[in-house]
DNA sequence: TGCGCTACTGTCAACTCTGACAGTGTGCAA
DNA sequence: TTGCACACTGTCAGAGTTGACAGTAGCGCA
C-alpha cells in the first residue's frame, strides 16, 4: 500500500489484523501521530446482562493497569459512565468533578489530559476509546482540528476490536426465515397462537419455532432468545 | 457565541435547536462548507419490530424524494441496507453494484457523487446520514481530509435528531430499582420463581414487579417489557 | 438415491405467567 | 398528616409455554 492515503493505509492495516491487540497496536500509532502519549480501550460486553464482561487494551503504565482492575475502577470511572450514557465525545477535564479520587490517581501515572468517546455495536457492546497525555491540555484550537480525526479513529478501533472478541459469542447456526419471523413478533409481544393466527400456523408450529431459534441460541427460554436475537440484530 | 471554534458553534447551535428540523438545518449548512449540495438524514425506529417506522429529512429534490418514497426505495436503498449492517463509512462508487436502477435514478436528479454513514442508538434505532454532490467525484484525497468531519457530523446530527424524534417513544414512568433488577435476571433466561430464590422473594413479588414494569413500559408481556428495557438501555 | 436441513403438525403433562381479587408496611415530600 | 410511590405477600383461575413423545413433507446437495 503505497497510496500516500492515511485513511486507506490505515483501514487495509486494520483489516489485515489477526487479533484485537493487533488492531489496537495499528490504533496506538495513529493516536502518537494525533499527539497523545497513552491511548486505552475499554470493552463492555452485555451479556449475560446480570454479568457483563469487561475487557481492557491500553498503553498505561502497569501499576495504573493493575491499580485500576484491583479497584474496580472501571465500575465508577467518569470516562465509562459517560460513555454508558451517550456517544458524545468528552474531554477529561469536564469530569474532574466527577470521583475526584480516581482522577488524582491518575494524574499520578502520567495520565492527565485526555479524551474519551464511546461506540455501541451489537450485542449491547460498548466500546470506550480514550486518549491521553501527560503536559500540554487539549485546547479548544486542537480539538477543532484532531477530534474528528478521533472520532473516526474510535469508530474503526472499535468495530475492528470489538467483531474480533465477539466473533465467538455469535451463535454457531444461523436462525431460519420462519424462526427469525416468529421471533419478531414474539418480540412485540404477541403469543403463540396470536402468531399462529397471523403467519396462518398452528399454534404448536409457532412454538416449535421459538423452541429451535431457543436452543440455536443457547438460551433457556423465549425471553432470552428474543433479547439475543434482538441484540445480534437479526430481528431487524 | 464567538469562540472562534467551528466546533464549539456548531455544538452550541445543535443543542439550542427546539426541533428535528432545526437540528437538520444546522448539519446542512455544515455539509454545503464541507463540499457538498445535498444532505439527508434517514431514522429508522425499531419499534414496534414488526413495522418499522421510518422518517427522512433531505434537501433533495422533490421529485426524487416523492419518487423515492412511492417505490419504497428505502427498503432497497445499498446506503441504507448497508448502514443497517455496518457503521463503516461508504462512498455511494463502492455500492453501485448494487440496484442500479436506483442509482441510475438518483443521478437523473443530480445525486450523483456521495457518501453515507450509519450510526446506532438507543431503541434500536439507525439513521442513515448521506452527503452528495452532482458534480466532481470525491477523491481519496478529499476522504482524507473530510471524512472524518463527516463522520463527527453524522454523530452529532444522529444524536441530535434521533433524541428529539424519540422524545415520545420513552415511557413516561422510569421503572424503579427493583424492576430493572427482576427484569435483568427476566433477561437471562430466569423463571420467576428463580429470581425469588436469587433475590429472596417470594414468587408472587418477582411477578408483581414483572407486571409493574410491564405495564410502565407499555407492553403486554414479560418478553416484550425485557426487550423494551434492554433498548432503551436500562438494563445496563 | 440418500442425507441433512427446514417446515410443519399432533398429543400430553408439567411448568410458568398473567391478571384479577386483597392486603401490609416503609419512607419521603407537600 | 396526608398522600403517594414503592416493596412486598397472599390466593386463584385461566392463559400460555416448555419439553418430551412421534410423525409427514419438500428442497438442495453429494
Amino acid at each position: 500500500m503505497t497510496t500516500g492515503s492515511w485513511r486507506e493505509e490505515l483501514i487495509h492495516s486494520l483489516s489485515q489484523a489477526h487479533s484485537a491487540e493487533q488492531v489496537f497496536a495499528q490504533t496506538v500509532a495513529r493516536v502518537k501521530a494525533l499527539g497523545f502519549e497513552h491511548c486505552s480501550y475499554g470493552l463492555c460486553f452485555a451479556f449475560p446482562i446480570t454479568q457483563p464482561k469487561v475487557r481492557i487494551l491500553d498503553t498505561y503504565p502497569a501499576p495504573w493497569r493493575t491499580r485500576y482492575r484491583e479497584q474496580g475502577y472501571v465500575s465508577t470511572d467518569p470516562t465509562v459512565l459517560h460513555g454508558m450514557k451517550s456517544p458524545m465525545p468528552v474531554v477529561w477535564e469536564a469530569l474532574s468533578a466527577h470521583n475526584r479520587r480516581l482522577w488524582e490517581e491518575a494524574r499520578g501515572h502520567g495520565l492527565v489530559h485526555g479524551w474519551s468517546r464511546a461506540s455501541r455495536g451489537e450485542l449491547g457492546v460498548i466500546g470506550v476509546f480514550s486518549v491521553c497525555r501527560d503536559v500540554e491540555s487539549i485546547s479548544v484550537k486542537e480539538l477543532d482540528e484532531i477530534e474528528p480525526h478521533l472520532v473516526w479513529l474510535s469508530e474503526h478501533a472499535h468495530l475492528g476490536i470489538s467483531q474480533r472478541l465477539m466473533a465467538q459469542a455469535v451463535p454457531k447456526k444461523a436462525l431460519s426465515a420462519r424462526e427469525i419471523e416468529v421471533l419478531r413478533w414474539t418480540a412485540d409481544g404477541k403469543t403463540a397462537a396470536e402468531i399462529g393466527a397471523i403467519l396462518q400456523l398452528t399454534e404448536r408450529t409457532v412454538n416449535f419455532h421459538v423452541g429451535n431459534a431457543t436452543e440455536k441460541l443457547g438460551v433457556s427460554n423465549k425471553t432470552a432468545a428474543v433479547l439475543r436475537a434482538a441484540m445480534l440484530g437479526w430481528l431487524s
